[in-house]
RNA sequence: GCCCUCGUAGCUCAAUGGACAGAGCACCGGACUUCUAAUCCGAUGGUUGUGGGUUCGAAUCCCACCGAGGGCGCCA
């Protein structure tokens, strides 16, 4: 449609005098009662003519010449806006394709299969994941289903490193909670790993091994058995709410490989690395940075920079054209360095993309819950999963901005899980799901035969309207990476669906309105399903 | 001290630079003999942190200040 428009509109720009370069752009107002597209090109080239705007939208009118059965009415209103109302039967058209797509309606292949790595959550296998993550991992996932949506060849990957400090610490802690079972004194540090699950763990090798553990070094067997238990518990976590990685990328690769040695090396060859102070230095001033980063510390061993850099290189040289990295606000001071370094190698940075999302603030009796894995004082994900279930976890990180600072109370969401937010959305879905259940119990054929211009009454329209932008909204929604406006698009279509039903009976006497109006539930159940399923919760057919 | 994200109704949050700033909770008043009342209808609620600037037009862009969170390490 906006096509069709700006086809029909540029020759009569032309003629007025507007430049070429003043394209008109269409946009979905707000408000209804403004039509149903909109368009300021009037304001924007009066500037340049130097005429009254609304004078300059008559000039236009005047010689527009729309298909009426498409377009049913213009109007300019405001400082200069023109306002164009499609025809009812131009909806009933959209209805039409709603239904024969079915659930490829809103699917598109706008993103050309271009190869494309969504990494998320990456969390070290030190202990549970926890609601913190939780945000970017439903995040994460939903961005990568919109890509799908839109037709870019998505892989999911997380990188996780097993052999820093964390993980040395890690498995000296379950060494000494594993003496302590034993019977041994111990002197557990603070800044070790004070959960339960590492008793646990100690627990598991004491089963398996009894006290032939005694002399085995930290690095050892108790690393092994504590990364193997938690990565499986947090793989566990993260299947709960329908995340599934595809690849598992440890940054030990990059050592064995070789790549992190060749980065040095090439930065060192561009001048772009020096030694100082028994350190290796990255130029990061030349590209923008505050100071020059260490990459390589005077013990020898490299800094989390110089793995990430060689790890983003790896990426690039498989082939992905794009690159989502999805960082929690307390890594947005290590990426610009990641970019410096990908780009002083040679490469174009612009294909990596950095969302960023801010914590999540627990609040807990009216208290901030300060989260630190080390303390153990974190709510995981799990026992927030087990609270409230799976699809109020994943709607409640996805309704809103990743860019706020989300304030979780625990004891209201605990409380109010029965009047969720999410549960309005699958009401819909499952009260339509009822009301076609009824309608073949009364034998009446849902899959064919119906008059669609019978469908004339302004819940129907409303309806319609919304249900016709859902192939936009995926659209945008995917192109900014912001999923929460494709969950407050479904809470209108659902509000919307929920108005309709109560003003207009579905299954009546009227055989042919029976039709009609199943089909607009039908088509109301696709969207929501789909959407649900891009948001990856659940489409009941019964609550 | 410097950098990043942010500040919108009592609370949690929306709003590609556009028209009267919107939802959900909470509170108040209505609607089940009728396809699911997990719903609907109505009412209340605002100097968009403060002060300037750019623009035909600002919650949105720029500057300053105030406040919150995060980061400024040869930790990740």
């Amino acid at each position: 449609m906006k096509k069709y428009l700006s086809l029909q509109l540029s020759p009569v720009l032309q003629a007025l005098g507007v430049p070429e370069s003043i394209a008109p752009i269409f946009e979905k107002p707000r408000t209804e009662s403004h039509g149903d597209l909109t368009t300021n090109i009037a304001m924007i080239a009066a500037k340049h003519l130097k005429t009254n705007p609304r004078q300059l939208a008559q000039q236009i009118l005047e010689k527009l010449n729309l298909d009426k059965t498409l377009v049913d009415k213009i109007e300019i209103a405001g400082p200069g806006f023109i306002n164009f109302r499609f025809s009812d039967k131009y909806y009933h058209a959209q209805l039409a394709d709603i239904l024969e797509k079915e659930n490829q309606f809103g699917r598109s292949g706008t993103g050309n299969k271009l190869k494309t790595q969504v990494e998320f959550v990456s969390a070290n296998p030190t202990g549970p994941l926890t609601v913190g993550h939780g945000r970017g991992a439903v995040y994460g996932d939903t961005v990568a289903r919109l890509l799908e949506w839109t037709g870019y060849d998505v892989t999911r990957e997380y990188y996780f490193n097993n052999a820093g400090r964390q993980m040395r610490v890690l498995g000296d802690s379950v060494r000494l909670r594993y003496l302590e079972l034993l019977g041994e004194k111990i002197d557990f540090p603070e800044d070790y790993y004070q959960g339960e699950y590492i008793k646990e763990i100690a627990q598991h090798l004491i089963d398996l091994h009894g006290k032939n553990l005694k002399d085995e070094p930290a690095e050892g067997k108790f690393k092994q058995q504590a990364e193997t238990e938690i990565f499986d518990d947090i793989k566990k976590t993260l299947a709960r709410i329908g995340v599934k990685h595809d690849v598992f990328f440890n940054e030990n690769t990059l050592y064995e490989t070789g790549q992190v040695k060749e980065v040095i090396e090439e930065l060192r060859k561009k001048d772009l690395a020096y030694d100082q102070d028994g350190a290796v230095w990255f130029k990061a001033t030349a590209f923008g940075g505050e100071k020059d980063k260490v990459i390589v510390k005077a013990t020898g061993e490299p800094t989390y920079r110089l793995p990430d850099i060689a790890y983003h290189r790896d990426k690039l040289r498989r082939g992905y054209e794009l690159i989502i990295d999805v960082l929690g606000a307390d890594h947005v001071a290590t990426y610009p360095d990641v970019l410096a370094g990908i780009k002083a190698l040679g490469y174009d940075e612009s294909k990596i993309k950095v969302p960023i999302h801010q914590f999540v603030t627990i609040l807990q009796e009216g208290a901030v819950v300060k989260m630190s894995t080390r303390k153990a004082n974190f709510i995981t994900l799990d026992e927030l999963i087990d609270e409230v279930g799976a699809d109020v976890v994943r709607y409640f990180f996805l309704m809103r901005g990743i860019g706020s600072h989300l304030n979780f109370d625990l004891k209201l969401a605990k409380e109010q899980s029965e009047e969720n937010p999410v549960y309005y959305l699958q009401y819909a879905h499952a009260r339509i799901a009822s009301i076609i259940r009824l309608a073949e119990s009364k034998g009446v054929d849902v899959s064919k035969s119906y008059d669609l211009s019978l469908l004339n009454q302004p819940e129907e329209i409303s309806l319609m309207k919304l249900l016709s932008q859902f192939p936009d909204m995926v659209e945008s929604c995917a192109a900014t990476y912001e999923p929460h406006r494709l969950a407050e698009y479904l809470h209108d279509v659902a509000g919307s669906y929920h108005k309709f039903y109560h003003e207009h009976r579905v299954v009546g006497d009227d055989l042919n309105i029976t039709a009609s109006r199943i089909a607009l539930c039908l088509a109301t159940k696709t969207v929501l399903a789909n959407g649900f399923s891009i948001l990856g919760i659940h489409a009941p057919e019964k609550m």
